[in-house]
DNA sequence: CGGCTGATGATCT
DNA sequence: GATCATCAGCCGG
């Protein structure tokens, strides 16, 4: 398992969303760690009225501006908290929404944390991942590429063969295909018909 | 299964 | 005051 440096990353966030699939998130928490692999995204980019960046900076989306690697947390509807990596270079409001991962270390701790049993219920969906991984707000802001509570990294192994689609759950923009899942994986969130 | 709906609070207008 | 990048639970077929 080998950390990601930020020169690996793609400074786009089309690009990036599609780079991250099949990359590992790595949560170290007091508890232990948790850890999956990166099995669904969804990139929102600069000019997207469906990004949060697109009516400039304010407290809520700063670290969308920063520079690409950096985990942007938010609060969707009162209480699930949505994981993004900002996307682009300094100063330029993009990311990349993960939405969902194939658990690889801590099952137990997943399974405390949101009170289910089943493996492909733990982290499939972005709040459902927020909540196994145990993102808090105060995660928001912290360098995915530096050693820390959480970072990014590669396992080697082969890359996935990579569907897309529209964006699930937004209501402008709809129709862009920027949403990106490894074909055929029991743990992409959206159903059948989303996950070919 | 698929479809619908209430919960719930930060954020911005 | 409206909006919202969601989820669990319930209902009908």
């Amino acid at each position: 398992m080998n950390p990601l440096t930020r020169a690996e990353l793609p400074s786009e966030a089309t690009a990036l969303a599609r780079f991250l699939i099949g990359k590992l998130i790595v949560r170290d928490a007091p508890e232990g760690r948790t850890s999956g692999r990166i099995v669904e995204t969804e990139a929102y980019l600069p000019g997207d009225a469906a990004c949060h960046a697109f009516r400039g900076e304010t407290p809520r989306n700063r670290t969308l501006f920063r520079q690409h690697g950096h985990a942007y947390v938010y609060i969707s509807y009162g209480m699930h908290r949505m994981l993004n990596v900002s996307a682009e270079d300094e100063g330029i409001g993009a990311g990349v929404l993960l939405r969902a991962i194939e658990p690889l270390e801590g099952f137990d701790l997943m399974r405390a944390r949101r009170g289910v049993e089943r493996l492909t219920d733990l982290a499939r969906g972005p709040g459902r991942l927020a909540e196994a991984m145990a993102i808090t707000m105060g995660l928001d802001g912290d360098d995915l590429c530096a050693p820390g509570p959480l970072w990014i990294a590669d396992d080697g192994s082969p890359a996935a063969e990579i569907g897309v689609s529209v964006r699930i759950g937004i209501t402008k923009e709809t129709d862009r295909p920027l949403r990106f899942f490894e074909r055929g994986s029991r743990f992409v969130s959206g159903g059948k018909a989303l996950n070919v």
